[in-house]
DNA sequence: TCAACATGTGAATATATACTCATGTGTTAA
DNA sequence: TTAACACATGAGTATATATTCACATGTTGA
């Protein structure tokens, strides 16, 4: 049934998934993760912020599951692993390419 | 080249396309004009919200070029146009409703 | 022209959010 | 076990954002 407008409980999770990638550091986040999997201080480097707000950042990511952790000795490497949300990530940049 | 992180100012456009459907209210207008065009005081009735906070809204995302107006008499019918854009949409829709 | 209606908008406010700072936790090598 | 390093996190603060309220603008019919 397409006639119906989402309720609202619905609607807040789309919103919260959308607002993962609604801010700029989070999308440079995302794209560096794009390229394959990343710690914390190199994606620190790249984005240009600090190591807190990575982690600030990854976390928010984490619980959402749009990113996943893997230990390895003192560092955390992060990468992306299901295959919608990259999709989903990489149709938000290419509209940003067209006009 | 996929090996670069997205600029800051590319990245902060990506967000804020992103960033117009990361709000419940304007996700549930959203997924009302999925259905068609409407005007905006059967948006606010559906959404639940005053008529001004979704002309608001409106604005937003008509500023985005993410909906598009018609004026017919004393009412103004929104509907969504671009297919990528809906496509986007309706991905994230997909996803909240997978897990 | 005037009244009624639909929509748009600026200002004010309350809440959410991103960042910094200080410190906590986990890991390794000496 | 201790020092050094990588990362996580809570508190505080500054900014952004959604909503309401009051009113402006635009349209139609009398």
């Amino acid at each position: 049934m397409s006639s119906k407008i989402l309720d609202e409980h619905s609607a807040a999770h789309v919103a919260e998934l959308f607002r993962a990638f609604s801010d700029t550091s989070r999308v440079q986040i995302m794209s560096a993760l794009l390229d394959g999997e990343k710690n914390v201080s190199v994606l620190a480097d790249l984005v240009g912020i600090s190591q807190s707000a990575v982690s600030h950042h990854l976390r928010g990511l984490r619980q959402m599951k749009l990113v996943v952790a893997r230990r390895e000795g003192k560092e955390v490497y992060y990468s992306l692993v299901d295959p919608h949300i990259i999709t989903l990530f990489q149709q938000g940049i290419r509209h940003i390419q067209e006009d």
